[in-house]
DNA sequence: AGCACGCCGACT
DNA sequence: GTCGGCGTGCTC
């Protein structure tokens, strides 16, 4: 007879506990169990978190399981897992435990498999450069220890980085061991997971994101269980694959905002894939050419051992950059969204067959309505944040929840006609570049333009067949695109994301920047990069410019230690929220109250004030943000916790750790 | 969160 | 006497 520490499937803050059953011999841990709970004795749903031999004392009557439920075990590692991200995370058990399960309550769109129809061919491994080799055999190196170990691999784009992770890869499935491949996301990185599946084969890889339905992604656990597959490759979530050997876990574009869940649990990613990678003496492996400041500091520290691939592959040199001040295009008499240099560079561009994509990380046409006398915004009913006027549906939208309403002609506020919309979004520069270039053929990529299915992959083919001559976009056209014929991608205003009141602010632009730039010449031929701006001395777009991410990290992490941000400090933003705006209120203040009593010495406690979206779907939300110095993080997690556990599950209570952006 | 228990008022 | 209102507290 034994004892089991059973997690009940049961989502609610007063049975997250671990209660103990008697179980048989045959019972594991991390095994799912039915057992008789309350007095009703119904059967629900159990995971087993722990096994012993002897019964604890205190508790009056065990029950026994009642069986346990299929084949479904979780194993030993992920369960440990699951229970470090209670604490980390602030949630609860069960939550932590169904992350590990295929069936996850996101996905519900059915799509076809978008790799099924990939052909059988497989590629050889190509000769590494010098750099490219080195990285190899340093990660290779730890993969054959098997003691583990962590990488930071720093590598422009095209420098060959995947490649890299191929051959490393390789190197771990040959010991037998298996792996998983982290990418941001699927949708944007079909370049990336295509090779993985050409390398390796589809029938030995398993491909996991959110578009999966249901059973597509039982289908693919069931792949991974049977042992038949050995390597996973997917967005966040597939950092969960059910591996019981894992050799190699590697996570593409480090940085990218995509590897922290937007919901509970708020699990980084990142951080699963460390604490995985430790349990199972696993080598872990971060890469980026613009990796994130936090974790190029733990790469200085030590926790990192840092890997630099300094040749781009084909030795075709880093395009020219060229930052372009808008303050003096004004003083000259040109008040339109393109500067002189930029639209004199599309136009040669276009004389010689190239193609040129323009980046404005701001979809909709304008940014926001305002009235010049009273300096009245219109803000979202439901958000509270500014609303976008769209000119092909003439209307404003809001981009956090989708609200449509029509445009007033006067201040709603003061009667006032001088009322109007300002900042430019790629609508507007759709429209001017129509008018400037009428024989170009022009598309604009958002999350506008590709809402419908398949539209994505229609404009990317088109761009790429060379039927578009410019392309136009936000983010979507930043990331991961790798056409040979861009001659020349102009940033219209870099000024977007840098002007946003973030601690993060310098990074996100520096990292969009490098990463739109990268767009241009990877063919053959040099290419060219127009940076527009009113702050073209801000040491963010210097460094980007000079594609100098050492020298633009030398400046960012000196700014972080002066105030006190990440790395140097952790970051807890405590969302309330509740119809009831006076009630939020109130439990936002007794919660800091609350916490001043627990928090370590040292604590920086901010508001509560109304979170940036202060309102979401009818409820109220109230924020409390914490900075805790480094080294403080476990008894801030701790003191969370007990808050979060002792409190009424209304109004609701969400912490994010280190938020990708405080807005 | 359920769900049973229980302590009180309105009814056949 | 007993049916049912929901307030209270427990779930190994």
């Amino acid at each position: 007879m034994k004892y089991a520490s059973v997690i009940v499937d049961n989502n609610t803050n007063a049975t997250d506990e671990l209660y103990t059953y008697s179980c048989g011999d045959d019972v594991r841990v991390g095994q799912k169990v039915k057992v008789p709970f309350t007095r009703t004795n119904r059967a629900v749903d159990g995971y087993v978190a722990a096994l012993s031999d002897a019964p604890p004392e205190g508790i009056k009557h065990i029950k026994a399981v009642l069986g346990t439920d299929g084949d479904i075990c979780l194993g030993e590692e992920p369960m440990a897992t699951a229970l470090w991200m209670r604490g980390r995370y602030m949630c609860r058990y069960i939550e932590a435990v169904k992350c590990f399960l295929p069936v996850s309550a996101e996905a519900k769109r059915r799509t076809k498999d978008p790799f099924a129809g990939l052909s059988d061919e497989r590629t050889q491994a190509k000769t590494l450069n010098p750099d490219q080799l080195k990285a190899f055999e340093s990660i290779a190196e730890a993969v054959d220890g098997r003691r583990g170990g962590m990488f930071l691999l720093l590598g422009v784009t095209g420098s060959g980085k995947t490649e890299v992770y191929l051959q490393a890869m390789a190197k771990c499935l040959e010991q037998g061991r298996q792996g998983i491949v982290l990418v941001p996301e699927i949708a944007l990185t079909p370049q990336t997971v295509s090779r993985f599946v050409s390398r390796f084969g589809r029938e030995n890889v398993a491909i996991l994101h959110s578009r999966l339905t249901p059973a597509q992604r039982a289908a693919e656990y069931a792949r991974i269980n049977s042992g038949k597959v050995k390597l996973a490759v997917g967005a966040r979530s597939a950092v969960f694959a059910p591996f019981s050997d894992i050799g190699l876990v590697i996570v593409d574009e480090e940085h990218e905002s995509s590897y922290k869940s937007d919901k509970s649990p708020k699990y980084d990613a990142i951080e699963v894939a460390a604490k995985r990678a430790m349990a199972h003496s696993a080598v872990l492996v971060l890469g980026s050419a613009t990796p994130s400041v936090s974790d190029c500091y733990r790469s200085e520290t030590g926790v990192f051992r840092r890997l630099e691939l300094r040749q781009r592959y084909n030795a075709t040199p880093l395009p020219k950059v060229r930052l372009v001040d808008m303050r003096a295009e004004i003083r000259a008499g040109n008040r339109s969204l393109f500067s002189a240099p930029l639209c004199e560079a599309i136009g040669s561009e276009l004389a010689k067959g190239k193609q040129a994509i323009l980046f404005l990380n701001r979809r909709g046409y304008s940014s926001h309505v305002s009235c010049r006398e009273c300096g009245y915004t219109v803000r979202c009913p439901e958000c509270g944040i500014a609303m976008v006027y769209h000119k092909d549906e003439d209307a404003l939208v809001c981009h956090y929840c989708g609200r449509r309403q029509p445009l007033a002609k006067q201040c709603p506020e003061c009667g006032s006609r001088i009322f109007g919309r300002f900042g430019a979004g790629t609508q507007q520069v759709e429209e001017k570049a129509r008018e400037l270039f009428p024989n170009a053929s022009i598309e604009r990529m958002d999350l506008d333009s590709v809402r419908k299915k398949g539209s994505l992959e229609a404009i990317l083919s088109r761009f790429a067949s060379g039927k578009t001559d410019i392309l136009i976009g936000t983010q979507l056209v930043a990331k991961g695109l790798d056409f040979a014929n861009v001659g020349l991608v102009g940033i219209i205003s870099a000024d977007v994301s840098l002007n946003i009141p973030d601690y993060r602010s310098a990074e996100r632009t520096f990292q969009l920047v490098t990463q739109a730039a990268g767009r241009a010449g990877r063919g053959d031929e040099q290419g060219s990069v127009i940076i527009q701006t009113y702050a073209p001395e801000h040491p963010a777009l210097t460094a980007a410019a000079a594609q100098d991410y050492a020298a633009f990290y030398a400046r960012e992490i000196q700014m972080r230690k002066l105030v006190g941000y990440p790395p140097y400090a952790d970051l807890f933003q405590i969302v309330l929220s509740s119809p009831d705006e006076a009630e939020n209120a109130a439990a936002c203040a007794a919660c800091r109250a609350e916490l001043e009593k627990r928090l370590p010495q040292g604590c920086v406690v901010l508001g509560p004030s109304k979170a940036p979206i202060n309102k979401a779907g009818g409820a109220f939300r109230h924020q409390i943000v914490i900075k805790s110095p480094a080294g403080s993080r476990r008894a801030v997690c701790a003191a969370i916790n007990e808050i979060k556990r002792s409190r009424p599950q209304e109004p609701l209570m969400t912490v994010d750790i280190n938020p990708f952006s405080m807005l």
